[in-house]
DNA sequence: CGAAGTATTGACCAGATTCAACTCGCGTGG
DNA sequence: CCACGCGAGTTGAATCTGGTCAATACTTCG
């Protein structure tokens, strides 16, 4: 009866096993043996789905747990002082959330729901007495870290050195690269955020990112329909991404 | 004897041992009892001293360690593609190098002298199986890396949202931070790092570095010679830099 | 269907870059 | 010891990219 209170738990249940997680050779345990992932598996709470605009946990907040992006996607929001927000990250599946309250014992900002998302949640202590006795799962995680400031310091690069043109081709590229990983076409997907979060997380006002998707259309590189984004030559704005200043 | 080869040695040696270190209380094993510090001591590995302008290791280069710096101060820096440098770190005394370079097993980025500087090299197969029995350990490395990412986040919404007057007040009052809690003056110190330096880092041209340090010397903020620096109103500098775009 | 939020477009403005000239400080070698 | 040369730093003028403000269209949702 999948359609009792019962049913539908055990399903749930069911469906966040990370042995059968579509996701588990992107996610925290790729490298475990099978009876590890069981084991990692044992450790990790499921979650009611957020809906659009809910919170995940809120800046401030005392860190307990870190999160694993199931379905759906989350934007991290950091206000610092009085004034305007900065978004520092967008999380797609697979993707791990919260590092970054470790040190300190609090989030750092607040995750937020894009769309629709479901997460499993892996609660810190325990997985620091997991990754005691399995060190590839200690290995991914540092790994995991690892790659979080990698991707930062690109960041940053952007955010310095780049153009506005240029900071749009790279977070083009740089999602349809993250789709097509994950099995999605690379060449045609929804975009969940606003162009306002775009903005903000490229350090650009709204209407400069307005503005040059829509010269981005006239020279045929996407063709974008409000949310709807095709990319049309992907080569030719992975070249503008990377393009250097000419001097 | 200290002036033969075996009396220098191990002058060096004893000079490395962490448990008389007077970085110990912000470095690695700050949260060790005093019997593991010697188990994490064992584990380090002397440097040579670096000349200015020379390199700890090289972009690209095979990741074996972690490095933390004992005196002096480094540079990170990242090329990509043909083009621009992107200077992503200064690096001051007990504060940890390379944990960027864990996941792809390669330094992201070359870390460089800036002055005559010692460093302690930490082996990471050592640290991560010593990491394995020290739970303590392993929480200051999670820790460290987690601070990392903090401030990377910090850096994107310096670059992304604040103006040139801002970062450079941010840079000053960061570094007189910094420079506190290692026991030297917040007041006044030597900057280790060149204008051209400070401008990579900062998103600036050097020029617009100039320019701005003139500006707050006439502010009475603070005094500049060359390289020595003098705050003089270390609450005005703060203030402006958290100072909020006012609409 | 209407209202509020979201996106696009245009005109104008300002902060920061670029280019270029010039000065200063420092180390080297004559 | 001083002159020289080079790199680092400063200053000025012109330019330009992207931001701001304001008006207008489009969507999404109650």
């Amino acid at each position: 009866m999948p359609d009792t209170a019962a049913g539908r738990r055990r399903s749930l249940l069911h469906e966040t096993r990370c042995g059968n997680c579509s996701l588990s050779s992107l996610c925290l345990p790729l490298a475990l043996e099978l009876e590890d992932i069981d084991q990692f598996d044992a450790i990790i709470r499921r979650r009611a789905p957020l809906k659009k605009g809910e919170s995940l946990f809120r800046q401030g907040g005392a860190f307990t747990s870190v999160y694993a992006v199931r379905s759906g996607s989350l934007k991290q929001v950091t206000s610092e002082g009085s004034g305007a927000d900065q978004l520092t990250n967008f999380y797609l599946p697979s993707e791990l959330v919260g590092l970054d309250g470790i040190d300190e014992d609090a989030y750092p900002g607040s995750v937020i729901a894009l769309e629709t998302t479901t997460v499993c949640e892996i609660p810190f202590d325990r997985l620091d007495a997991l990754s005691e006795r399995l060190p590839k799962l200690r290995t991914q995680l540092y790994r995991s870290m690892s790659k979080e400031m990698r991707d930062d310091r690109r960041m940053m690069r952007l955010l310095s050195r780049k153009t506005a043109d240029q900071r749009l081709a790279t977070f083009f590229a740089s999602l349809s690269d993250r789709f097509r990983r994950r099995g999605y076409s690379p060449y045609s997907f929804r975009l969940s955020m606003s162009r306002a979060d775009i903005g903000n997380y490229l350090g650009l006002a709204v209407e400069t990112v307005s503005r040059i998707l829509g010269r981005f259309q006239q020279q045929g590189l996407v063709a974008v329909s409000g949310r709807e984004v095709n990319i049309l030559d992907l080569d030719a704005l992975i070249e503008l991404a990377e393009e250097e200043g000419c001097h």
